[in-house]
DNA sequence: CGTACCTGTTCATGTACGAT
DNA sequence: ATCGTACATGAACAGGTACG
């Protein structure tokens, strides 16, 4: 809903907008009122029966009944610069993993996940409207308020002009609007939810403490499969928790603080109008917002967070902040759960956290190496969750492999990870020195596969991807990847796609983890371990043997190599064919080439 | 020496988009 | 219309650095 905050709507008259958003939600409009399903809006501006309910989502990033956790991360750059120093390196990462080896999952936050689902509730703010600086406090430190009573009732909008009030609607009637829909999306994928409760005008704090709890049994009921965790039931009960770092130390009470570091940074994009996408604006640019005639604020990147200049900005986002957490409704899901609380003294300090966060972003604007740093991070980032969607795809294929090979399927899953792909590229990336275009590539992919013709229209139903295999991989361990693809591909691969093979570029990255001696190239380790920028990273490479059992897998790896298309899989010989493209240092140097089936 | 800031890495989550 | 995948965004965290 990005949209909503742009300029479009910054055009358009109030109650245009107003109409339009109600129509968006679903609403038909009639003489004096918007009627929707569940909402009537009176177009004097007084609404009434407004339910407000957030939604809850279910995360579905870890569930207790995946079947195969995640290896855990090697990450893209620990070869260039050696392990992470923020952590200790994988403990698998050194060599095969022992045998009975059980997966670990990736984070403990995952673990957590798995046992105790944790509902969001996420609202995209408009940013069309700047903040109501009814408390300007010069002194910019603020402890005068106290903390928000995180049980409060709901309160009517603060009183001001009859455009403030009119904005307010607007904006109001925004986020309404979206919760409606989410609601009714969320109704339709979870029938068995109980209906969300419809809170009044006036309601009372037993009324809310009411209905906080059947808000917060219908998120159990959506997002757990019946198992309880009754102990981490955040209740009316619940003392409220000041959401510093030093109290949160358990995985709600950090979700809770991060959902409102991250409300803080949108109240921070709110106050600046500027959203996501958009770029950050010169401070001595004046910009106004066109609906209330008010001055969008923006910080000085070039100072820090002790700048003055970026005083006014700082007050404006905490105040900000502030007023709209009076009204529960606006109040993260997760800080809403453990009944969090915060004052402005704390949402300074994340103001401040959101000021750094943003900076990096304003630099790369302005920086071309950090421009630079901001692209290969992407790109790290990109690449390193295709590897472990990768990884995910082919752990999901080992039972069917394992049953039809009978082989035992640990003993399968213990042979994936993440570093162990190959690439394969449906288009070259956005960096890529060697082809400056999709065009290009498609079009010396499609030659290299003997397709001459290179018009448009002859490429045009060709679907193409680069193979790029790793220099140390046996044929049998690319066999093996090969085949279970396959099979976790859901329908037969048919030759939608052209592989093309042997392009030349390659994979020389040495992964952290070596893999069993079946899975390493003949020749390769001797040849690499000359390489003195190698050679300390192969030091336990070829000495673990093969994993227990090895016979029965290794009659199923001999038959998915002989049945593979793989050819020379095992890399390195594609100068061979002529193809190395002259820029394969400058390829190499910034690619990771590891494995992306883009599909 | 302590504080603030910068950078790299990993993870969680929301959104866009294509396939079915 | 629904679903799955790829990607973008932002937060947490740790280690390093600059500076008063």
């Amino acid at each position: 809903m990005h949209e909503l905050h742009v300029v479009p709507v910054a055009r358009l008259s109030p109650l245009t907008f107003v109409l339009l958003s109600a129509i968006w939600a679903g609403c038909t409009v009639t003489k004096n009122t918007l009627n929707c399903t569940s909402m009537t809006i009176a177009l004097n501006g007084h609404r009434t029966a407004v339910p407000t309910t957030p939604i809850a989502h279910t995360s579905s990033v870890a569930s207790a009944t995946e079947e195969w956790a995640n290896p855990p991360p090697i990450n893209a750059f620990v070869q260039a610069n050696g392990p992470a120093r923020n952590r200790p390196a994988p403990q698998i990462g050194r060599g095969p993993p022992p045998p009975g080896f059980a997966p670990v999952n990736r984070s403990a936050s995952l673990n957590m996940l798995a046992q105790q689902p944790i509902t969001r509730d996420y609202r995209y703010r408009s940013a069309n409207f700047p903040p109501t600086r009814d408390d300007t406090n010069p002194g910019h430190h603020y402890p005068a308020e106290g903390p928000i009573d995180p049980m409060r009732s709901e309160g009517p909008p603060p009183g001001g002009s009859g455009q403030d009030q009119l904005a307010a609607m607007v904006e109001s009637l925004t986020l309404e609007n979206r919760a409606l829909k989410a609601q009714l999306s969320a109704a339709t994928s979870a029938p068995s939810a109980p209906a969300p409760a419809v809170r009044g005008q006036l309601s009372s704090r037993a009324k809310v403490v009411k209905s906080r709890g059947h808000r917060y049994q219908q998120s159990i009921a959506a997002t757990t499969d019946g198992s309880d965790s009754e102990s981490d039931t955040p209740t009316s009960r619940t003392p409220a928790v000041y959401l510093t770092k030093a109290n949160c130390t358990t995985k709600p009470l950090k979700d809770a603080r991060s959902a409102l570091q991250t409300f803080v940074t949108k109240s921070m994009r709110d106050v600046c109008g500027v959203g996501p996408n958009d770029r950050w604006a010169d401070p001595d640019e004046r910009r106004v917002n066109e609906v209330t005639g008010e001055t969008y604020l923006t910080p000085y990147f070039e100072g820090d967070v002790k700048d003055p200049r970026n005083v006014p900005l700082f007050d404006a986002v905490i105040d900000r902040a502030y007023n709209d957490l009076q009204n529960r409704d606006n109040m993260p899901r997760a800080v809403r759960d453990v009944n969090g609380t915060c004052d402005k003294p704390l949402l300074e300090e994340m103001t401040k956290n959101a000021f750094r966060n943003l900076k990096p972003g304003w630099k790369a604007q302005v920086d071309e190496d950090a421009k630079t740093r901001d692209h290969v991070k992407r790109q790290i980032n990109r690449r390193l969750q295709r590897r472990v969607t990768k990884v995910k795809q082919r752990r999901g294929a080992v039972p069917t492999f394992a049953e039809k090979y009978h082989l035992d399927a640990n003993a399968v899953a213990e042979l994936i990870y993440e570093e162990h792909m190959s690439d394969e590229l449906s288009a070259p990336d956005s960096d890529d020195e060697v082809y400056q275009s999709r065009e290009t590539w498609k079009k010396e992919m499609a030659r290299l596969i003997g397709h001459l013709n290179s018009t448009n229209a002859a490429l045009q139903g060709l679907e193409i991807l680069e193979v790029i295999t790793p220099d140390w991989r046996s044929h049998k361990l690319s066999a093996l990847f090969h085949a279970l693809h396959e099979i976790a591909l859901k329908t037969p691969v048919k030759d939608k796609y052209k592989r093309v093979r042997n392009t030349g570029r390659r994979c020389r990255r040495v992964p952290a983890a070596s893999p069993y001696d079946f899975g390493i190239a003949d020749g390769w380790l001797e040849n690499a371990r000359e390489d003195p920028e190698r050679a300390p990273l192969l030091e336990t490479w070829g000495t673990f043997g093969n994993p227990p059992g090895f016979e029965a897998l290794n009659a199923a790896l001999n038959s998915v190599a002989a049945a593979a298309p793989l050819g020379d899989m095992e890399g390195g010989s594609a100068s061979a064919l002529g193809l190395v493209s002259d820029n394969l240092d400058a390829f190499m140097t910034l690619a990771d080439p590891q494995f992306a089936i883009s599909t």
